[in-house]
DNA sequence: TCGCTAGGGTTACAGGTGTAATCCTATCAT
DNA sequence: ATGATAGGATTACACCTGTAACCCTAGCGA
């Protein structure tokens, strides 16, 4: 609907991720990691990247055996908008509210306070 | 794949919204809300409707004239998953993780920091 | 040389999601 | 009384996602 949502399904976020972390890869490779990380045959895992090279979510590059594929964009871009995706559905595009929420929620400890805060104070000084 | 992973599909996002808010409201209601919210037709949030009482997400109770819908789970119920799943899936679990990531791709304003600070005060306060 | 495997292509198929149309009945308002 | 609506049920249909199987060819190792 919007226009250039990246939207990363599911399973395609495995394939990215390991992508992600082991630069170019041919399909049998992640085919093989794919298999031990979650048991998908090779034909699933095969299906997955041929879509995604067909959604722009990967690039190849002709190899001198097989082909390479390597993420078409940066991690931090995909992850960024999720994010900003999620607070702006759930909480308004409020960073606030949603630390607000969670601790209201007791799903943040009091260690996790402090480790919030001592991450604000390193970025203050910083900027 | 997990075991009751809620996951409220966008289109069923926004008539839950309209429910947390309205408490209880007939088809027609919700349907006219939609209709002038996202432009759907009576026929589309029916569907809707329907579907999400069948997965549990909605519970109904005949009245005089149609039955009333209600949300079947808390908003702050669904929310926290959904916030938790994305966590866990994008920033290890780790809330500092993401605040950090917001605040170096510049996605975070000096201001939102303030705000975030005075948050973390007031919270430890509290607890 | 012969079979196994890697590299690639094509096809399948069920369940979920987005978006509706159609049809029937009861009822309200003119 | 009649036609416009509301309440409700049923059916449709395309695209996306999760998961694969099948098929062919070229090359490698025994």
């Amino acid at each position: 609907m919007k226009k250039n949502e990246i939207s990363i399904p599911n399973s395609e976020w495995a394939i990215m991720e390991f992508l992600w972390e082991k630069a170019p890869m041919t399909v049998t490779q992640i085919a093989k990691a794919m298999e031990e990380q979650t048991g998908w045959t090779k034909s699933t895992t095969k299906t997955l990247v041929k879509r995604m090279t067909a959604k722009g979510l990967l690039r190849v590059k002709e190899g001198e055996k097989a082909r390479e594929y390597y993420p078409a964009i940066p991690r931090s871009e995909a992850v960024l908008a999720e994010t900003e995706s999620l607070l702006a559905r759930l909480y308004n595009g409020s960073l606030g509210l949603m630390v607000n929420t969670l601790v209201e929620q007791k799903s943040l400890s009091r260690r996790e306070l402090e480790e919030l805060r001592a991450i604000l104070d390193k970025m203050e000084r910083v900027k």
